[in-house]
DNA sequence: CGGACATTTGACAAGCTTCAAGAGAAGTGG
DNA sequence: CCACTTCTCTTGAAGCTTGTCAAATGTCCG
């Protein structure tokens, strides 16, 4: 699979310049919202692919946003088993659930090169007391990822091998297509079959088998590090997947 | 097993009698938040076991927090396979996740008699904007479910069925045992094996002999509604179950 | 006493994991 | 430029955990 190497569009210094509230994915702010955006960022990092964001257990997490690339949240147990909590792609917010609760700890990995934008996550208190609106967007943004994991323990915990890739394939590729980066009816897809088992809850052998399966019955392809559905319907009716019409997303 | 019946205590006229509140398990709120929390509470219900409280697929949902008693929220697929997605407990907040976002639709079912406190969730949004702190805590208590949810994801994952039927006795009992539902070393338990099935991604054949055995090794009891653990440091090892320091929660 | 429901147990089948090993692609250094 | 390493993908075989089927026991309740 000669991948071609994938561009990451860097953060822009100012936060009206913003290229994912382009997009039209987003809700549109105010102007003075934005304003408090652009000082509640502290700075703008880029990471590498592989490179660890979060550590598992770790304290004091920053709070991020993924302007570019691919990441992902997961939890290992001692023995090495790591699971895969969900995919994080551009827009999402890192960190939320460290920042608040006691829940156990997780760690967020780049998948590929990443670019984010840190936010101080000491005036999180200032967001939520002076722009009630970014405050509701952040719950907002709590309770929808909340609704993907939902959605993953299903798929963990009662679907069947074929029905969770289908399900995983369909997924993502709604998500990447929600958010502008379909082209051409494929999505640029840089997961190894390692990170699909650990989403899964499979084992790498048997996922590989069942996405072999699944393309040689002309579901999908996956070449080049970008996949495309041949067959959403059939995918769609395996995994059980309903589409929900695309509505915008709010964006920190 | 003759289950001794377990008193649900109703919700009481005025928020500043919440039994909850009293307990000492949660955050202390301002005497103007306690007020607005009780011109934003609409009406008390009350529900009987089994009955659902939110459908699966239902649109406008009602916001609660659940008083006294059990509940869980739960998905099923169109062939009857159901999985369980958190129990719900007093203290917890219900319909979050409808409310906010496009997250795909769970149903949530009383599992014994319950009470509820019923909010006008079109005042959601006043409630943001008028008490920050109450939409902070919100947002925390979004987060905090999720970090519940990862932790299932990673139990329905990849863990074996030992380990996960050790990981929801411990889980179960150290939440009930923070709110204060601990007595004499037991808590009530109102699940059936099929409810921990549906919770734990197993069938109900293999939960009945994985419980069996953790009950011959001497882990646990389990009668007359009760749950006993044994050999907590058994069970912690076996599930993994890293305990975190109690800490006080938000309550609407 | 009869019916509904939860628990329990045994036997068998099946899906998935583990083990093992080869092939292809990509990067590295001599 | 080619050997060498590393990583990912692929495939076959065997075994084990878990699911399914079936049926008995126990409990609650009218």
């Amino acid at each position: 699979m000669s991948a071609v190497p994938p561009v990451i569009p860097a953060c822009p210094p100012a936060c009206r310049d913003c290229g994912l509230r382009r997009s039209g994915a987003f809700t549109a702010v105010t102007p003075q919202a934005l304003d408090f955006i652009e000082d509640f960022r502290s700075t703008t990092v880029a990471a590498q692919p592989g490179e660890t964001l979060v550590h598992e257990g770790q304290a004091n997490v920053r709070l991020f946003t993924l302007y570019g690339g691919w990441a992902f949240r997961y939890k290992t147990l001692s023995d090495g088993r790591r699971q895969i909590l969900n995919f994080l792609l551009p827009g999402d917010l890192i960190g939320l659930q460290q920042e608040f609760g006691d829940s156990s700890a997780h760690g967020v990995e780049a998948l590929t090169a990443c670019s984010l934008c840190v936010f101080q996550s000491d005036s999180l208190w200032a967001l939520f007391r002076e722009h009630p609106r970014l405050g509701y967007d952040m719950t907002w943004l709590a309770a929808h990822e909340e609704g993907h994991v939902d959605d993953s323990l299903l798929t963990a915990g009662r679907r069947n091998a074929t029905e969770r890739v289908a399900m995983l394939l369909m997924h993502l590729y709604r998500r990447l297509d929600r958010i502008g980066l379909a082209e051409g009816g494929s999505v640029a897809f840089p997961l190894t079959q390692q990170h699909i088992a650990d989403a899964l809850g499979l084992s790498l052998v048997h996922t590989n088998k069942t996405l072999r399966r699944l393309s040689m019955l002309g579901l999908h392809e996956l070449k080049d590090g970008r996949l495309r559905l041949l067959n959403t319907r059939a995918l769609a009716r395996i995994a059980e997947y309903y589409d929900t019409p695309p509505r915008l997303l709010p964006l920190l």
